[in-house]
DNA sequence: AACCATACGGAACGATGTTCCGATTGACAA
DNA sequence: TTGTCAATCGGAACATCGTTCCGTATGGTT
Protein backbone atom coordinates (compact mmCIF):
# COMPACT_ATOMS: atom_id res chain seq x y z
CA UNK A 1 0.00 0.00 0.00
CA UNK A 2 2.65 2.34 0.78
CA UNK A 3 5.65 3.07 -1.57
CA UNK A 4 9.12 2.45 0.08
CA UNK A 5 10.74 4.96 -1.59
CA UNK A 6 9.16 8.74 -2.71
CA UNK A 7 9.76 9.76 -5.42
CA UNK A 8 12.39 13.41 -5.29
CA UNK A 9 10.03 16.05 -5.97
CA UNK A 10 11.55 18.33 -9.04
CA UNK A 11 11.54 21.78 -8.75
CA UNK A 12 8.42 21.95 -11.46
CA UNK A 13 5.91 19.60 -10.00
CA UNK A 14 4.14 20.41 -7.01
CA UNK A 15 3.12 17.86 -4.15
CA UNK A 16 -0.40 16.97 -5.35
CA UNK A 17 -2.12 20.36 -5.96
CA UNK A 18 -4.78 21.05 -8.06
CA UNK A 19 -2.10 22.34 -10.46
CA UNK A 20 -1.24 19.05 -11.66
CA UNK A 21 -4.49 18.77 -12.82
CA UNK A 22 -4.94 22.08 -15.21
CA UNK A 23 -1.89 21.32 -17.09
CA UNK A 24 -1.40 19.16 -20.33
CA UNK A 25 0.78 16.05 -20.10
CA UNK A 26 3.54 16.66 -17.89
CA UNK A 27 7.42 16.03 -19.66
CA UNK A 28 8.03 12.89 -20.41
CA UNK A 29 11.62 11.29 -21.14
CA UNK A 30 12.20 10.95 -24.87
CA UNK A 31 13.02 7.90 -25.26
CA UNK A 32 9.68 6.93 -23.45
CA UNK A 33 8.03 9.72 -26.20
CA UNK A 34 9.63 7.66 -28.87
CA UNK A 35 8.78 3.85 -27.96
CA UNK A 36 5.21 5.44 -27.37
CA UNK A 37 4.90 6.06 -30.86
CA UNK A 38 6.93 3.33 -32.07
CA UNK A 39 4.70 0.65 -30.46
CA UNK A 40 1.29 3.01 -31.67
CA UNK A 41 3.05 1.88 -34.80
CA UNK A 42 3.94 -1.10 -34.39
CA UNK A 43 0.13 -2.28 -32.95
CA UNK A 44 -1.09 -0.74 -36.21
CA UNK A 45 0.79 -2.28 -38.46
CA UNK A 46 0.73 -5.90 -36.61
CA UNK A 47 -3.26 -5.65 -36.04
CA UNK A 48 -3.50 -5.20 -39.89
CA UNK A 49 -1.59 -8.61 -40.60
CA UNK A 50 -2.83 -10.77 -37.65
CA UNK A 51 -5.48 -9.04 -36.09
CA UNK A 52 -5.91 -7.11 -32.88
CA UNK A 53 -5.82 -10.34 -30.56
CA UNK A 54 -2.07 -10.78 -31.62
CA UNK A 55 0.46 -11.57 -29.32
CA UNK A 56 1.83 -8.60 -27.28
CA UNK A 57 5.45 -10.30 -27.62
CA UNK A 58 4.94 -9.33 -31.38
CA UNK A 59 4.16 -5.95 -31.11
CA UNK A 60 6.54 -5.60 -29.01
CA UNK A 61 9.08 -7.15 -30.92
CA UNK A 62 8.11 -5.70 -34.34
CA UNK A 63 8.49 -2.19 -32.11
CA UNK A 64 11.78 -3.05 -31.55
CA UNK A 65 11.03 -3.03 -27.45
CA UNK A 66 10.51 -5.12 -24.61
CA UNK A 67 7.19 -6.40 -23.27
CA UNK A 68 7.83 -4.68 -20.10
CA UNK A 69 8.20 -1.50 -22.13
CA UNK A 70 4.80 -2.56 -24.02
CA UNK A 71 2.93 -2.73 -20.43
CA UNK A 72 4.72 0.70 -18.93
CA UNK A 73 2.83 2.77 -21.58
CA UNK A 74 -0.91 0.45 -22.08
CA UNK A 75 -1.54 -1.09 -18.66
CA UNK A 76 -3.29 -4.28 -20.63
CA UNK A 77 -3.45 -4.71 -24.62
CA UNK A 78 -6.68 -3.31 -24.59
CA UNK A 79 -5.97 -0.02 -23.81
CA UNK A 80 -2.89 -0.37 -26.53
CA UNK A 81 -5.82 -1.45 -29.08
CA UNK A 82 -8.37 1.88 -27.59
CA UNK A 83 -4.99 3.97 -28.28
CA UNK A 84 -4.63 2.66 -31.64
CA UNK A 85 -7.89 3.07 -32.96
CA UNK A 86 -9.07 6.15 -30.76
CA UNK A 87 -9.55 8.43 -33.82
CA UNK A 88 -11.51 6.22 -35.88
CA UNK A 89 -13.79 5.98 -33.16
CA UNK A 90 -14.03 9.42 -32.74
CA UNK A 91 -14.66 10.25 -36.09
CA UNK A 92 -17.42 7.74 -35.96
CA UNK A 93 -18.70 9.69 -33.28
CA UNK A 94 -18.44 13.15 -34.68
CA UNK A 95 -20.16 11.79 -38.27
CA UNK A 96 -23.43 11.23 -35.77
CA UNK A 97 -24.52 14.87 -35.96
CA UNK A 98 -23.33 15.19 -40.29
CA UNK A 99 -25.30 11.83 -40.53
CA UNK A 100 -28.65 13.46 -38.89
CA UNK A 101 -27.96 16.94 -40.86
CA UNK A 102 -27.51 15.92 -44.19
CA UNK A 103 -29.76 12.64 -44.85
CA UNK A 104 -33.25 12.79 -46.05
CA UNK A 105 -34.66 11.47 -42.52
CA UNK A 106 -33.55 10.54 -39.18
CA UNK A 107 -34.01 6.97 -40.12
CA UNK A 108 -31.56 7.88 -42.78
CA UNK A 109 -29.41 9.18 -40.57
CA UNK A 110 -29.22 6.33 -38.62
CA UNK A 111 -28.87 3.71 -41.07
CA UNK A 112 -26.21 5.26 -42.45
CA UNK A 113 -24.47 6.01 -39.34
CA UNK A 114 -24.80 2.53 -38.22
CA UNK A 115 -22.90 1.82 -41.59
CA UNK A 116 -20.40 3.75 -40.92
CA UNK A 117 -20.13 2.00 -37.55
CA UNK A 118 -20.23 -1.26 -39.06
CA UNK A 119 -16.97 -0.11 -41.38
CA UNK A 120 -15.41 0.48 -38.56
CA UNK A 121 -15.64 -3.14 -36.76
CA UNK A 122 -15.38 -5.02 -40.59
CA UNK A 123 -12.57 -3.07 -41.40
CA UNK A 124 -10.15 -4.44 -39.02
CA UNK A 125 -9.52 -8.20 -38.31
CA UNK A 126 -11.33 -9.34 -34.72
CA UNK A 127 -12.14 -5.69 -33.26
CA UNK A 128 -15.64 -6.86 -33.65
CA UNK A 129 -14.45 -10.27 -31.63
CA UNK A 130 -12.46 -8.14 -29.25
CA UNK A 131 -15.15 -5.95 -28.59
CA UNK A 132 -17.43 -8.62 -27.17
CA UNK A 133 -14.60 -11.05 -26.30
CA UNK A 134 -15.58 -12.62 -22.76
CA UNK A 135 -15.04 -8.98 -21.35
CA UNK A 136 -12.01 -10.21 -19.00
CA UNK A 137 -9.64 -9.03 -20.97
CA UNK A 138 -10.55 -6.46 -23.01
CA UNK A 139 -12.73 -4.57 -21.09
CA UNK A 140 -11.40 -1.26 -21.87
CA UNK A 141 -12.04 -1.33 -25.66
CA UNK A 142 -15.65 -2.44 -24.55
CA UNK A 143 -16.08 0.50 -22.06
CA UNK A 144 -14.28 3.05 -24.72
CA UNK A 145 -16.64 1.98 -27.47
CA UNK A 146 -19.49 2.28 -25.44
CA UNK A 147 -19.30 5.33 -23.33
CA UNK A 148 -17.96 7.29 -27.21
CA UNK A 149 -20.33 6.05 -28.98
CA UNK A 150 -24.24 4.95 -27.17
CA UNK A 151 -24.58 8.84 -26.53
CA UNK A 152 -24.47 9.41 -30.80
CA UNK A 153 -26.87 6.53 -31.61
CA UNK A 154 -29.58 7.21 -28.79
CA UNK A 155 -29.21 10.62 -30.45
CA UNK A 156 -29.92 9.42 -33.73
CA UNK A 157 -32.48 6.63 -31.84
CA UNK A 158 -34.17 9.66 -30.40
CA UNK A 159 -34.81 11.49 -33.65
CA UNK A 160 -35.97 8.48 -35.78
CA UNK A 161 -38.24 7.58 -33.02
CA UNK A 162 -39.52 11.28 -32.82
CA UNK A 163 -40.18 11.18 -36.98
CA UNK A 164 -42.24 8.00 -36.10
CA UNK A 165 -40.43 5.77 -38.48
CA UNK A 166 -39.80 3.58 -35.58
CA UNK A 167 -40.46 2.32 -32.92
CA UNK A 168 -39.05 3.90 -29.64
CA UNK A 169 -38.49 1.20 -27.23
CA UNK A 170 -34.76 -0.10 -28.06
CA UNK A 171 -31.76 1.13 -26.29
CA UNK A 172 -29.24 2.26 -28.15
CA UNK A 173 -27.06 0.12 -25.73
CA UNK A 174 -28.50 -3.30 -26.93
CA UNK A 175 -28.77 -1.91 -30.66
CA UNK A 176 -24.70 -1.28 -30.95
CA UNK A 177 -24.22 -4.64 -28.85
CA UNK A 178 -26.54 -6.11 -31.45
CA UNK A 179 -24.61 -4.55 -34.63
CA UNK A 180 -21.11 -5.61 -32.75
CA UNK A 181 -22.29 -8.76 -32.63
CA UNK A 182 -22.75 -9.01 -36.03
CA UNK A 183 -20.18 -8.16 -37.33
CA UNK A 184 -18.13 -10.75 -35.61
CA UNK A 185 -16.14 -12.46 -37.97
CA UNK A 186 -17.19 -10.73 -40.70
CA UNK A 187 -13.93 -10.87 -42.13
CA UNK A 188 -12.25 -13.88 -42.51
CA UNK A 189 -15.53 -15.85 -43.55
CA UNK A 190 -16.82 -15.03 -47.33
CA UNK A 191 -19.71 -16.40 -46.79
CA UNK A 192 -20.84 -14.54 -44.34
CA UNK A 193 -21.74 -10.85 -44.92
CA UNK A 194 -22.79 -9.06 -41.55
CA UNK A 195 -23.55 -5.79 -43.49
CA UNK A 196 -26.36 -7.75 -44.93
CA UNK A 197 -27.61 -8.83 -41.55
CA UNK A 198 -27.25 -5.29 -40.17
CA UNK A 199 -29.42 -4.22 -42.84
CA UNK A 200 -32.21 -6.68 -42.37
CA UNK A 201 -31.78 -5.68 -38.40
CA UNK A 202 -32.43 -2.16 -38.92
CA UNK A 203 -35.14 -2.40 -41.55
CA UNK A 204 -36.99 -4.55 -38.48
CA UNK A 205 -36.73 -1.93 -36.06
CA UNK A 206 -39.08 0.31 -39.14
CA UNK A 207 -42.54 0.35 -38.09
CA UNK A 208 -44.93 -1.55 -39.42
CA UNK A 209 -47.16 -0.24 -42.02
CA UNK B 1 4.19 -42.59 -39.35
CA UNK B 2 4.75 -46.32 -38.45
CA UNK B 3 3.40 -47.63 -35.28
CA UNK B 4 6.38 -49.75 -32.96
CA UNK B 5 4.37 -52.24 -31.89
CA UNK B 6 1.40 -53.27 -33.65
CA UNK B 7 -1.40 -54.11 -31.15
CA UNK B 8 -2.47 -57.93 -31.51
CA UNK B 9 -5.28 -59.28 -33.13
CA UNK B 10 -8.03 -60.73 -30.88
CA UNK B 11 -10.24 -62.93 -32.56
CA UNK B 12 -13.54 -61.34 -32.69
CA UNK B 13 -12.09 -58.22 -34.65
CA UNK B 14 -11.11 -58.62 -38.42
CA UNK B 15 -7.98 -57.09 -39.77
CA UNK B 16 -9.69 -54.31 -41.71
CA UNK B 17 -12.57 -55.49 -43.43
CA UNK B 18 -15.86 -53.64 -44.21
CA UNK B 19 -17.12 -55.70 -40.90
CA UNK B 20 -15.85 -53.30 -38.94
CA UNK B 21 -18.29 -50.62 -39.90
CA UNK B 22 -21.28 -52.72 -39.59
CA UNK B 23 -21.45 -53.48 -36.11
CA UNK B 24 -21.64 -51.42 -33.39
CA UNK B 25 -19.34 -49.65 -30.72
CA UNK B 26 -16.69 -52.53 -29.97
CA UNK B 27 -16.77 -53.67 -26.50
CA UNK B 28 -14.40 -51.42 -24.54
CA UNK B 29 -13.21 -51.87 -20.87
CA UNK B 30 -15.11 -51.32 -18.41
CA UNK B 31 -13.27 -48.33 -16.63
CA UNK B 32 -13.62 -46.70 -19.66
CA UNK B 33 -17.30 -46.83 -20.21
CA UNK B 34 -17.52 -45.46 -16.67
CA UNK B 35 -14.96 -43.00 -16.94
CA UNK B 36 -16.45 -41.36 -20.20
CA UNK B 37 -20.47 -41.03 -18.53
CA UNK B 38 -18.50 -39.31 -15.47
CA UNK B 39 -16.99 -36.89 -17.89
CA UNK B 40 -20.36 -36.18 -19.58
CA UNK B 41 -21.57 -35.74 -16.23
CA UNK B 42 -18.93 -33.77 -15.00
CA UNK B 43 -18.68 -31.59 -18.27
CA UNK B 44 -22.36 -30.54 -17.87
CA UNK B 45 -22.56 -29.91 -14.38
CA UNK B 46 -19.03 -27.75 -14.58
CA UNK B 47 -20.30 -25.93 -18.16
CA UNK B 48 -23.76 -25.01 -16.05
CA UNK B 49 -21.64 -23.14 -13.36
CA UNK B 50 -18.56 -21.87 -15.61
CA UNK B 51 -19.68 -21.91 -19.00
CA UNK B 52 -18.28 -23.91 -21.65
CA UNK B 53 -15.18 -22.24 -21.61
CA UNK B 54 -14.30 -24.05 -18.36
CA UNK B 55 -10.84 -25.27 -18.19
CA UNK B 56 -10.48 -28.92 -18.84
CA UNK B 57 -8.84 -29.37 -15.76
CA UNK B 58 -11.44 -28.32 -13.46
CA UNK B 59 -13.98 -30.92 -15.52
CA UNK B 60 -11.11 -33.76 -14.95
CA UNK B 61 -10.81 -32.90 -11.04
CA UNK B 62 -14.80 -33.19 -10.91
CA UNK B 63 -15.08 -36.69 -12.79
CA UNK B 64 -12.21 -37.84 -10.58
CA UNK B 65 -10.03 -38.33 -13.84
CA UNK B 66 -6.54 -37.24 -14.92
CA UNK B 67 -6.24 -34.72 -17.95
CA UNK B 68 -4.85 -37.69 -20.18
CA UNK B 69 -8.15 -39.42 -19.61
CA UNK B 70 -10.21 -36.48 -20.86
CA UNK B 71 -8.32 -36.48 -24.29
CA UNK B 72 -8.70 -40.02 -24.55
CA UNK B 73 -12.48 -39.82 -24.63
CA UNK B 74 -12.51 -36.32 -26.54
CA UNK B 75 -9.85 -35.70 -28.85
CA UNK B 76 -10.52 -31.80 -28.34
CA UNK B 77 -12.29 -29.55 -25.50
CA UNK B 78 -14.80 -29.36 -28.24
CA UNK B 79 -15.67 -32.74 -28.97
CA UNK B 80 -17.02 -32.93 -25.05
CA UNK B 81 -18.81 -29.67 -25.40
CA UNK B 82 -20.73 -31.83 -28.81
CA UNK B 83 -20.82 -34.78 -26.73
CA UNK B 84 -22.94 -32.55 -23.82
CA UNK B 85 -25.20 -30.77 -26.14
CA UNK B 86 -25.32 -33.27 -28.97
CA UNK B 87 -29.21 -34.57 -27.52
CA UNK B 88 -30.38 -31.00 -27.89
CA UNK B 89 -28.82 -29.95 -30.76
CA UNK B 90 -30.22 -33.30 -32.29
CA UNK B 91 -34.40 -32.10 -30.97
CA UNK B 92 -33.67 -28.47 -32.23
CA UNK B 93 -33.24 -30.49 -35.80
CA UNK B 94 -36.18 -32.45 -35.34
CA UNK B 95 -37.87 -29.77 -34.34
CA UNK B 96 -37.85 -28.37 -37.63
CA UNK B 97 -40.91 -30.30 -39.49
CA UNK B 98 -42.65 -29.90 -36.48
CA UNK B 99 -42.90 -26.20 -36.64
CA UNK B 100 -43.29 -26.33 -39.92
CA UNK B 101 -46.16 -29.03 -39.65
CA UNK B 102 -48.02 -26.74 -36.75
CA UNK B 103 -47.33 -23.22 -37.07
CA UNK B 104 -50.05 -21.10 -39.02
CA UNK B 105 -47.75 -20.05 -41.68
CA UNK B 106 -43.92 -20.97 -42.91
CA UNK B 107 -42.56 -18.22 -42.08
CA UNK B 108 -44.48 -18.24 -38.21
CA UNK B 109 -43.08 -21.94 -38.46
CA UNK B 110 -39.30 -20.22 -39.19
CA UNK B 111 -39.87 -17.65 -36.08
CA UNK B 112 -40.79 -20.59 -33.69
CA UNK B 113 -37.84 -22.67 -34.93
CA UNK B 114 -35.58 -19.74 -34.41
CA UNK B 115 -36.78 -18.88 -30.99
CA UNK B 116 -35.99 -22.60 -30.12
CA UNK B 117 -32.25 -22.54 -31.49
CA UNK B 118 -32.07 -19.22 -29.56
CA UNK B 119 -33.10 -20.35 -26.47
CA UNK B 120 -30.81 -23.00 -27.10
CA UNK B 121 -27.41 -20.92 -27.26
CA UNK B 122 -28.90 -18.50 -24.44
CA UNK B 123 -29.81 -21.12 -22.07
CA UNK B 124 -26.30 -22.50 -22.09
CA UNK B 125 -23.61 -20.09 -20.47
CA UNK B 126 -21.30 -18.75 -23.25
CA UNK B 127 -22.22 -21.66 -25.86
CA UNK B 128 -22.82 -18.76 -28.73
CA UNK B 129 -19.75 -17.34 -27.72
CA UNK B 130 -17.87 -20.76 -28.28
CA UNK B 131 -19.72 -21.41 -31.63
CA UNK B 132 -17.81 -18.13 -33.14
CA UNK B 133 -14.84 -18.44 -30.81
CA UNK B 134 -12.11 -17.46 -33.00
CA UNK B 135 -12.53 -20.95 -34.75
CA UNK B 136 -9.13 -22.67 -33.60
CA UNK B 137 -10.46 -24.45 -30.55
CA UNK B 138 -14.42 -25.02 -30.73
CA UNK B 139 -13.66 -26.03 -34.44
CA UNK B 140 -15.72 -29.02 -34.15
CA UNK B 141 -18.08 -27.43 -32.04
CA UNK B 142 -18.95 -24.76 -35.19
CA UNK B 143 -19.03 -27.65 -37.82
CA UNK B 144 -21.35 -29.57 -35.87
CA UNK B 145 -23.91 -27.09 -35.34
CA UNK B 146 -23.94 -25.91 -38.59
CA UNK B 147 -24.27 -29.50 -40.75
CA UNK B 148 -26.60 -30.47 -38.42
CA UNK B 149 -28.84 -27.57 -38.20
CA UNK B 150 -28.46 -25.50 -41.50
CA UNK B 151 -30.20 -28.24 -43.76
CA UNK B 152 -33.27 -27.55 -41.10
CA UNK B 153 -32.62 -23.88 -41.48
CA UNK B 154 -32.74 -23.92 -45.24
CA UNK B 155 -35.80 -26.20 -45.55
CA UNK B 156 -37.79 -23.49 -43.08
CA UNK B 157 -36.63 -20.84 -45.28
CA UNK B 158 -37.03 -22.15 -48.53
CA UNK B 159 -40.88 -22.36 -47.44
CA UNK B 160 -41.22 -19.05 -46.22
CA UNK B 161 -39.76 -18.10 -49.53
CA UNK B 162 -42.29 -20.19 -51.48
CA UNK B 163 -45.49 -18.61 -49.85
CA UNK B 164 -44.07 -15.04 -50.50
CA UNK B 165 -44.10 -13.88 -47.13
CA UNK B 166 -39.92 -13.43 -47.11
CA UNK B 167 -37.60 -12.47 -50.32
CA UNK B 168 -35.45 -15.63 -51.11
CA UNK B 169 -31.90 -14.01 -51.30
CA UNK B 170 -30.23 -14.79 -47.74
CA UNK B 171 -28.62 -18.39 -47.30
CA UNK B 172 -29.48 -20.31 -44.16
CA UNK B 173 -25.91 -20.13 -43.53
CA UNK B 174 -26.07 -16.50 -43.14
CA UNK B 175 -28.89 -16.61 -40.73
CA UNK B 176 -27.53 -19.39 -38.39
CA UNK B 177 -24.60 -17.36 -37.88
CA UNK B 178 -26.17 -14.30 -37.39
CA UNK B 179 -28.86 -14.98 -35.16
CA UNK B 180 -25.69 -17.24 -33.05
CA UNK B 181 -23.56 -14.02 -33.13
CA UNK B 182 -26.22 -11.74 -31.93
CA UNK B 183 -26.72 -14.29 -28.91
CA UNK B 184 -23.25 -14.12 -27.78
CA UNK B 185 -23.09 -12.72 -24.40
CA UNK B 186 -27.12 -12.45 -24.06
CA UNK B 187 -26.36 -14.58 -20.76
CA UNK B 188 -24.26 -12.60 -18.03
CA UNK B 189 -26.02 -8.43 -19.33
CA UNK B 190 -29.27 -8.21 -18.40
CA UNK B 191 -29.62 -4.75 -20.41
CA UNK B 192 -28.73 -6.98 -23.75
CA UNK B 193 -31.95 -9.20 -24.53
CA UNK B 194 -30.86 -10.66 -27.61
CA UNK B 195 -34.31 -12.62 -28.45
CA UNK B 196 -35.71 -8.35 -28.55
CA UNK B 197 -32.83 -8.30 -31.56
CA UNK B 198 -33.48 -11.61 -33.24
CA UNK B 199 -36.90 -10.66 -33.35
CA UNK B 200 -35.93 -7.60 -35.45
CA UNK B 201 -33.91 -9.70 -37.46
CA UNK B 202 -36.55 -11.59 -38.54
CA UNK B 203 -38.93 -9.47 -38.78
CA UNK B 204 -36.94 -7.40 -41.50
CA UNK B 205 -36.65 -10.52 -43.05
CA UNK B 206 -40.23 -9.80 -44.00
CA UNK B 207 -40.95 -9.37 -47.80
CA UNK B 208 -41.89 -5.61 -47.53
CA UNK B 209 -45.19 -4.21 -48.72
C1' DA C 1 -2.42 -67.32 -13.09
C1' DA C 2 -0.17 -65.00 -16.67
C1' DC C 3 -0.27 -61.96 -20.23
C1' DC C 4 -0.75 -57.63 -22.68
C1' DA C 5 -3.56 -54.27 -25.14
C1' DT C 6 -6.33 -50.88 -23.25
C1' DA C 7 -6.76 -47.16 -20.45
C1' DC C 8 -5.09 -44.13 -16.89
C1' DG C 9 -2.71 -40.06 -14.50
C1' DG C 10 -0.31 -36.22 -14.34
C1' DA C 11 4.21 -34.22 -15.56
C1' DA C 12 5.72 -31.63 -19.39
C1' DC C 13 5.30 -28.60 -23.49
C1' DG C 14 4.17 -24.40 -25.98
C1' DA C 15 1.49 -20.31 -26.14
C1' DT C 16 -0.50 -16.54 -23.94
C1' DG C 17 -1.26 -12.14 -20.74
C1' DT C 18 0.89 -9.98 -17.06
C1' DT C 19 4.26 -8.84 -13.23
C1' DC C 20 8.79 -8.10 -11.33
C1' DC C 21 13.21 -6.37 -10.73
C1' DG C 22 18.03 -5.47 -11.75
C1' DA C 23 20.35 -2.77 -15.42
C1' DT C 24 20.32 1.40 -18.23
C1' DT C 25 19.83 6.13 -19.35
C1' DG C 26 18.02 10.85 -20.09
C1' DA C 27 17.72 15.22 -17.89
C1' DC C 28 18.80 18.25 -14.49
C1' DA C 29 21.91 20.47 -10.84
C1' DA C 30 26.30 21.71 -9.52
C1' DT D 1 31.34 18.69 -18.00
C1' DT D 2 30.22 15.64 -14.78
C1' DG D 3 27.58 13.34 -11.16
C1' DT D 4 23.30 11.84 -9.70
C1' DC D 5 19.04 9.34 -9.62
C1' DA D 6 14.26 8.80 -10.87
C1' DA D 7 12.25 7.35 -15.01
C1' DT D 8 12.52 3.88 -18.13
C1' DC D 9 13.83 -0.31 -20.13
C1' DG D 10 14.32 -5.39 -21.15
C1' DG D 11 13.28 -9.79 -20.71
C1' DA D 12 13.18 -13.53 -17.25
C1' DA D 13 9.64 -15.34 -14.51
C1' DC D 14 4.86 -16.47 -13.15
C1' DA D 15 0.14 -18.05 -13.82
C1' DT D 16 -3.20 -20.07 -16.85
C1' DC D 17 -4.63 -22.14 -20.77
C1' DG D 18 -5.08 -26.48 -24.32
C1' DT D 19 -2.73 -30.37 -25.60
C1' DT D 20 0.82 -34.22 -25.85
C1' DC D 21 3.64 -37.81 -23.96
C1' DC D 22 4.88 -41.75 -21.66
C1' DG D 23 5.62 -44.72 -17.73
C1' DT D 24 2.26 -47.25 -14.85
C1' DA D 25 -1.92 -49.74 -13.65
C1' DT D 26 -5.61 -52.83 -14.86
C1' DG D 27 -9.47 -55.41 -17.02
C1' DG D 28 -10.47 -59.18 -19.81
C1' DT D 29 -8.90 -63.11 -22.22
C1' DT D 30 -6.33 -67.30 -22.67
Amino acid sequence: MFRLTMPKMTKQQGGGGVADMAGQAPRRRADARRNERALLEAAAAVFVTSGVEAPVRDIAARAGVGVGTVYRHFPTRADLVVAVYRHQVEACAEAGATCLASAATPYAALARWIDLFVDLLVTKHGLAAALRSDSAHFDALHSYFLDRLVPVCTQLLDAAAGSGEIGSDLEAYELMRGVGNLCIGADSDPRYDARRLVELLIAGLRRPY
